[in-house]
Formats: C-alpha cells, structure tokens, sequence
DNA sequence: CCAGATTCCTGACGGAATGTCAATAAATTG
DNA sequence: CAATTTATTGACATTCCGTCAGGAATCTGG
C-alpha cells in the first residue's frame, strides 16, 4: 500500500521538481540572453533531458515563458494582498502596495520582459489556455487588492473623488507610473539622464505627488511617507527587503 | 551633363524610395503580425526584390526594426517640439505635449512594440551604431523639449518645485504615466476594466492629477485644460488630430 | 557609342532553432 | 510477472536568418 504510493509519488514528483528547474532556468536564460537567447534545446541539455521531455511540460517555447511570468505574477499578487494587510492609515496601506511593487520588480526583474514577450500579439495562440487565464487572474487579483484599498479611503473618507474620478482611474494611474517607470528602467537605462538612471526615487516621490493631487489625507507634506515605507520593509517583508537590498541584511 | 545627373539620381531615388517601401511593411507586419510575424523572407517578396537587396538596407531584422522606430521616434520629436511652441500659459504649453503624446501613441501604435523589441537585450548589438544613436537623441530631443517647458514654469514661478524635486523628476513622472498607459493598452486591453480597457482619459485625467500634485497653477481646478486639449488640437494639430479621430473630419 | 570599372542584385546555401513523432524504455497495475 | 499505460528519446521536417560568389545593371572616361 505504502510502497507504490511512495513510487507514484517519486515518480510524480521528480517531474514536478523537473517542471520548476526548467522554469527557473528559462527565467535566468531570458535575464541574461534575451527572448532569442532562451533556446529549448539549450534547456534541454541543461537539465539533462530530451528536448521532447521538456515539450511534454510545456507546449511552446511561448508557453514555457508564460508559465515562468505566472510564478512570479502569483509571487506578485501574493506581495500585494500582504501589503494590503499593513497596519495604518488608508494611504500608508497604498504606499505599502507600492513597497511590493518596488520589491516585485527588484526581485524578479524578468518578470517584465516575459509579459511583453507573451502578449506581442500572434505569440498569445501559442500558449495554454489555463496558463493564460491565470495570468490575467493575477493582474485582476492585483487590481483588486489596489482598488480595495482605494475603497476604504473613500468610505474613510481620506480620499474624496471630485466628480468624473473613481476608484479604478486612481489605480490605474498607480499602476501606469510603476509600469512605466520599470519600462523605462529596462529600456532606457542607458540615457544619461539622472531621473532615468535611477528611475527608483523619483517614482516613490511621483507616486506621493499622484496621491496628493488626488487630495489621499494625509498629504505628504503633512506626514513622514519615507519612514513608513521603510517600516513597511521591516514588519512586512524583511526577508524580502533584504534580500532586495532595500533593507541592510 | 543633365542626362547622367538625372540617371544617378533615378537610380538613387528608386533606393530611397524602396527603403521607404520596405519601413512601411515592416510597420505594418509588425503591427498585424507581431515580431515573429515579421520575415524577412516574406518582406523580399512583397517588395519584389531578393533578400540579398534587403539586407543591403539593413544590416539585420533588429536593425530593419530599428530603422522603422527611429522614423517614428523623429515624428515624435517633431510632434513635442510642435506643442511646445503653442500660445498659452506654462502648464497648458505641457499639456500640449500631453496632446502630442496622445496623438503619437495613436498614430503610431506599432513605435513601443518595436522599441520593446530592440531594447530587450541580445538585440542591440545587431543594430548599426549610427541607427541606434538616432533613437537615443530622439528621446533626448523629447525629453530637452519637456524639460525646457517645466524650467519655464519653474523660471515664471507657475511651478514652485519643493526640496529634492526637479524638472526631471516632473518629466520622468509625466514620461512613466505615459508609457505606462500605452504599455497597458498593448498588453492589458482585453482585461475588462473600463479604465483598463479604455486608458486614455484615464491617462489624460491622471496627468492633470500629477501636476495638481506639484502645484503648478493654475490648478486644474481653477481652469479647463479639457477645452485647452481640443484648442492643441485644433490650432497646433489640426491634420494629425483628425486622421487620429481625435478631432471630427 | 563603347569598353572597362564599379556598383547593385540574385537566389542557393549554411546554420540554427522550433516543434513532431514513431520507436523505445520505464513505470504502474492486476 | 505479464500487460498496459505512461514517459522518454533523438532523428526529422520545417522555417527563418544572414552570407556570398557569380552575374546583371549602371556609371565613367575616351
């Protein structure tokens, strides 16, 4: 009774640990090489297996990238529901989400690229259905976390929206500036333009000046934000800070 | 002495205007198809000439890519360079090149998607120096374009920047919020949010919230920059504007 | 108008990568 | 332990990028 169980699951579970090499493999290859530097037959021979092993995981070469952008998306939704949970003013919880999105996008740096890859339309026909409905479930995860909170603000009422806003263009606008600034950061670090070097400080400062013009109580003016984002890397996530290089190990 | 003269340039025309031949599909297949959807094979054929002829314009498909993406870039300058000379007070001269980025992402839908393919690493390389150059001082025209508006603002005393902030922080916000929203549009857009699904006014709000976040006056809730966006529009870009629908044929 | 020089064009070819599949090996079950 | 189901292999078809030797077209000096 015992013994084939344990064989099945032997079995079993070499090919899911099998499953998370190949992932975490593929993720270093498009880190370092790029979508056309990430070769299946590469992978194969890394991992030690036959290349038709490895499309028994995976049915394209698309979808082995978008199961790698479905692990860190959940790692992400995951960061965003801790966040939500921090202890504080309706917008220090907003500025906690923020911190895990800053963590996010340090840790897993690939994450970005795979998406874009994935979605450059005629590459989307290629992959599981299942896999691509999760990564949409994680964006929407995401995006409910986010506007949750921007809920409470309103029903607080530390945030009031002037006619025309609601809550979805607030996150949306949150959102678009990390978005836009992590882009920046793959695509134009190069330009020698301080701001866009480091594109880091200036969105954690843009982020606050988004959330003033929107009148979120209390302003950043009357309130330390940096401090509680520090604190956010401490109670939330201080082995994720640190290992980010956000807190000192 | 005219013949010769004529014939040369027959002959150098015929290049040049094939190599305008060539940008146009290249757009087009990568709009439609997508970066893999674009073969260089297929481009030879439709244009009506070998391979070898195609490869004698562009050193590689990156490099082709790159040669699509600097036109666009060059109208992109033009477009901010345009706005920044429309009549008007500081923080409307910076929503007009809010308008030129609109209707350039409008025009232009295929211009992320190719910088998102070069950019991504183990594809710059293969891009001539010169081409890869162009694309830089490009942004940099943008980017000065913006600048120069924003130390206006700051000279003229509309925008009284606190400790720490600087024109570059306000350019890179307004930079990030919308690339952000266009990145969100190419790869989002089936998500059935409305803001997420429809992110331009979303966009065009949010960057008024961003600069009421600053304080530069007047506030948009002293004045009707809405009014101001059709005024860009009609006086500054009456032809772009309307093949982009944004204003009535 | 012509011959030699130069520039331009061609398409077959090498090389590399993706994805398939029939044959083979391993594992499971009764 | 035999039968059946499942997993693995690696050669193969296909596709596409980029090259290059040979040939066509164009230019130039007389």
């Amino acid at each position: 009774m015992l013994a084939p169980m344990r064989t099945v699951s032997a079995k079993q579970q070499e090919i899911r640990e099998r499953e998370q090499t190949i992932l975490d493999l593929a993720q270093a290859m498009l880190l370092e090489r790029g979508y056309l530097g990430l070769s299946m037959d590469r992978i194969a021979e890394e991992v030690g297996v036959s290349k038709g092993t490895v499309y028994q995981h995976f049915v394209s070469k698309e979808d082995l990238l978008a199961a790698v952008a479905v692990r860190s998306a959940n790692t992400r939704a995951e960061l965003f529901e801790r966040a939500a949970t921090f202890r504080g003013t309706t917008r220090e919880r907003m500025g906690a989400i923020g911190a895990a999105a800053e963590l996010f996008f340090t840790l897993f740096p690939h994450h970005e690229q795979a998406e874009r890859v994935i979605k450059s339309s005629s590459g989307s026909e290629k992959i599981t259905p299942e896999r691509s409905l999760s990564l949409d479930t994680c964006v929407f995860r995401c995006f409910g976390t986010a506007t949750g909170v921007i809920r409470d603000a309103v029903a607080s009422g530390d945030l009031a929206l002037r006619p025309g806003q609601s809550v979805e263009q607030v996150c949306v606008g949150l959102w678009n500036l990390y978005t836009g600034a992590f882009l920046m950061r793959d695509l134009e670090s190069h330009l020698n333009i301080p701001a866009v070097t480091d594109p880091m400080p200036a969105l954690v400062a843009n982020s606050q000046v988004l959330l003033d013009g929107f009148g979120w109580r209390a302003l950043s003016t009357e309130h330390d934000y940096e401090s509680a984002r520090l604190r956010v890397f401490e109670e939330v996530f201080p082995t994720e800070a640190k290992a980010a290089g956000l807190l000192p190990a």
